[in-house]
DNA sequence: CGACAGAACCGTAAGGTTCTGTCGGTGCGTTACT
């Protein structure tokens, strides 16, 4: 059978995107793979097709996000396709003992890089023959792998110490950096590795940035960049608060249906408002960076920055959310004089200080504590700066078997941590000077953008400011908020005031 | 680290200055199988 048949068979589409084949063709010869594809691009079709077409044996695939887990098993189930499940600690525990009891049964597996690092887990998974491991979103494994989630940095170990079965890493953007670092970490050979790398750069996206004066001069840009695009818009802020005063702002001053999204509210809202604004019933999203992964909707038609993010990486992300339906679409980063020096602030936040992780390896010594113990004896607030220290610890080989701290020599533990927590936060500050410089540029910033990620820009139907582009025109939709307006007080009637 | 809001201070009062406290992103896991 070929694998047109197979994919016609098995998922009903006719033919493959540009670039799904080859990419299948080297996954079934038993290849690694890393490939870069632009998002909505299909590419979970490029190991689904596999898991179930293929003789015997799991994928398994590795996802940073339950909700995206949960999706794609909704998805294919309803699709017929029934051999798919995620173990995750939304189950119960006979749940997951019963999801772990029928792993020969399973043909695609969704788990967390957190589950992967699980003794219990990893000791079922070992009796299994693991025909794929699919690390989806592989841009995690370098940017939150280093101190937010550090089990990303272990999936490379994981793979190993399950018989080293060939790896697919995806991702939408990363960096000629990052995509190195994926490729140590997940212990691909650049060598042997089919790398699959098409353009991050998307076109149809002008690129504007405003320098303005405050906060007032923002909001007044808000109300023209909102008049003049009227379609689907998202605004991304730097903090919590502000996505929520934003939004109230914005219903107060326009007729736009907004909401705020952070990863602050209730998975439940979060999950209805993600919804709404995919199926048009709301037009503007105020939201942090906890918006965007796995959301694929085809009209937003311009992605605001009301406050820079730290790096370029992110910034390529999230405007990569706006026209993916081809048609022409902005970007607008609206910049006030000390924005450029907020990230800073939350760059040095990240880490604990040396006087914190001098303290905390004093407890250690005092109490002979395992790092089990250390961790939950820290609060909430404090817990990542806990996990980072001891997953660094760790990293160094500092612990014994019975996970025991060698507690020798103290002040050099300090000293190389403190040295570990030094270039991290050098690491991220050059990220952010790169940003800043693209901020202030004074040639073409398409040109320097994909020059970022060793690419040349080529045709563009929209470019930069730079460059004296427009904001694109965009067909003008009827005005959404009066009409809901009008349905809800017809509701309202009919369920008598 | 650093921006900002609000309180405290100065004092003819009013409004300006200084001080203090608070705020700042992304998510997973967490229980025990016979």
């Amino acid at each position: 059978m070929t694998l047109e048949e197979k994919l016609y068979n098995w998922f009903g589409y006719s033919s493959f995107r540009p670039g799904q084949k080859e990419i299948i063709e080297e996954i079934e010869k038993g290849k690694d793979v890393f490939a870069m594809l632009a998002t909505g691009g299909g590419k979970s079709i490029l190991y689904q097709l596999p898991a179930f077409t293929h003789a015997s044996g799991l994928t398994l695939v590795v996802s940073p996000l339950i909700s995206l887990m949960e999706n794609q098993v909704q998805e294919l189930k309803a699709n017929g396709l029934k051999r798919v499940t995620s173990i995750t600690s939304t189950l119960t525990f006979s749940e997951k003992q019963e999801r772990m009891a029928r792993l020969q049964e399973w043909r695609l597996l969704y788990v967390s890089p957190e589950m992967l690092n699980a003794p219990t887990f990893l000791e079922r998974l070992k009796a299994q023959p693991i025909h794929l491991l699919v690390v989806d979103e592989a841009h995690c494994v370098s940017q939150w792998g280093h101190d937010f989630r550090p089990d990303y940095l272990d999936i490379g170990e994981k793979r190993l110490q399950l018989g080293s079965p060939p790896c697919l890493a995806l991702t939408a953007t990363a960096t000629p950096t990052v995509r190195e670092d994926i490729l140590k970490h997940l212990h691909m050979d650049s060598k042997r590795t089919s790398l699959f790398c098409h353009s991050m750069n998307r076109p149809n996206i002008g690129l504007f940035v405003e320098h303005v004066q405050g906060e007032e001069d923002k909001k007044s840009r808000l109300l023209d960049i909102h008049s003049h695009f009227r379609g689907p818009m998202m605004i991304y802020t730097m903090s919590r608060m502000v996505a929520e005063e934003l939004a109230v702002w914005l219903e107060e001053q326009t007729t736009v249906r907004v909401a705020a999204y952070h990863g602050g509210m209730e998975a439940q809202e979060r999950l209805m408002i993600q919804q709404q604004f995919i199926n048009g019933s709301l037009d503007v999203i105020c939201c942090t960076s906890a918006f965007g992964m796995g959301i694929n909707k085809p009209d937003v038609r311009c992605i605001i920055h009301y406050h820079i993010p730290a790096d370029l990486e992110s910034f390529v992300q999230e405007i990569g959310r706006a026209g993916r339906d081809g048609e022409r679409a902005a970007s607008i980063v609206l910049k006030a004089p000390y924005d450029e020096d907020r990230p800073e602030g939350m760059i040095y936040h990240t880490y604990p200080p040396v006087e914190t992780i001098k303290h905390l390896l004093m407890m250690y010594v005092e109490d002979n504590q395992t790092a089990e113990q250390l961790l939950a004896a820290w609060d909430e607030e404090e817990e990542l700066y806990g996990r980072q220290i001891v997953y660094a610890l760790k990293r160094m080989g500092w612990f014994d078997s019975d996970d025991q701290l060698y507690t020798a020599n103290i002040e050099r533990m300090a000293a190389h941590l403190s040295k570990w927590v030094e270039e991290r936060i050098a690491n991220r500050l050059q990220k952010l000077a790169v940003m800043k410089k693209w901020l202030y540029a004074t040639t073409c910033r398409r040109e320097m953008l994909v020059k970022e990620f060793n690419e040349t820009a080529g045709q563009n139907s929209e470019c930069c400011d730079v460059c004296g582009a427009e904001w694109p025109e965009v067909a003008v939709k009827k005005d959404l908020k009066v009409s809901e307006k009008g349905w809800r007080d017809r509701l309202q009637q009919l369920l008598g005031e």
